[in-house]
DNA sequence: TTGACAATTCGTCATTTGGCGAATTATAAT
DNA sequence: ATTATAATTCGCCAAATGACGAATTGTCAA
């Protein structure tokens, strides 16, 4: 249980990973969104991901292709759920992760083959 | 919010920060009591509590030579509130834990002379 | 079956973090 | 006043962390 909570803290405890999270509350996004909205490189981001999926706070699925992530629910261990409910609560009504908010809005928006070009560009 | 957030966070991702909170629920404990406890350089210890009083989780009083430190009530932010709350819940029933508490509740029993004798041991 | 592409893993590097002892500060006792 | 002591600050070192690009894996399209 210590251990666990420590595991989950530190999960916590990187801006990367705490955007993600909130990325996620409206619901699941693929690793390319992810990696357009932190401007991070895919493999950086794809570490952030596998640490966060270890710690139980988020979950993924494969479509073809493409990997998408969602924050754990009912199969997370009861440390990640309270844990989820607390960046939730906290972050709910932030009105600084606004730009992510919007930026995940406009990821949305887009096809796949749009982003796509946008991250062969770099 | 999300940076004080992130800093909270920060805060709770080192083993030795999560044991003086845990170590701090029953009551506030002096400095030397802390350094009894994690078996750390005062040094080091003080660090640490300096960064989780930084953080809004824990706050101080001074008795003459002495510092207590204590988790932070009513003062504390609705952020920092809401963290204690989920540390509070999430390892209330640990076992793994059991070995701090019993340590605690011997140190408590010491007196600050016979504590001093022992850091001074070192 | 070959080529393209999303994602991950690996190797490397710069930065951050956690640890200590020495020096410093503040308070109490002699 | 001088000494002792609780705590903090400072300077340094080792270990952990986060970033990247290159190489690898797995899946679809041509």
């Amino acid at each position: 249980m210590f251990d666990e909570t420590l595991t989950i803290a530190k999960a916590l405890s990187d801006r990367a990973r705490l955007r993600v999270l909130m990325a996620l509350l409206p619901g699941e996004l693929c690793v390319c969104q992810i990696v357009e909205l932190l401007g991070l490189a895919p493999s950086t981001v794809s570490k952030h991901l596998q640490l966060l999926q270890h710690s139980g706070l988020i979950a993924s699925r494969k479509d073809s292709r493409w990997v998408y992530y969602r924050l754990a629910g009912r199969e997370a261990s009861p440390a990640a759920q309270k844990a989820l409910r607390w960046v939730r609560d906290t972050l709910a009504e932030d009105s600084s992760i606004g730009a992510d908010m919007k930026a995940i809005k406009k990821i949305n928006g887009m096809t796949k083959e749009a982003l796509c070009r946008a991250q062969a560009k770099r």
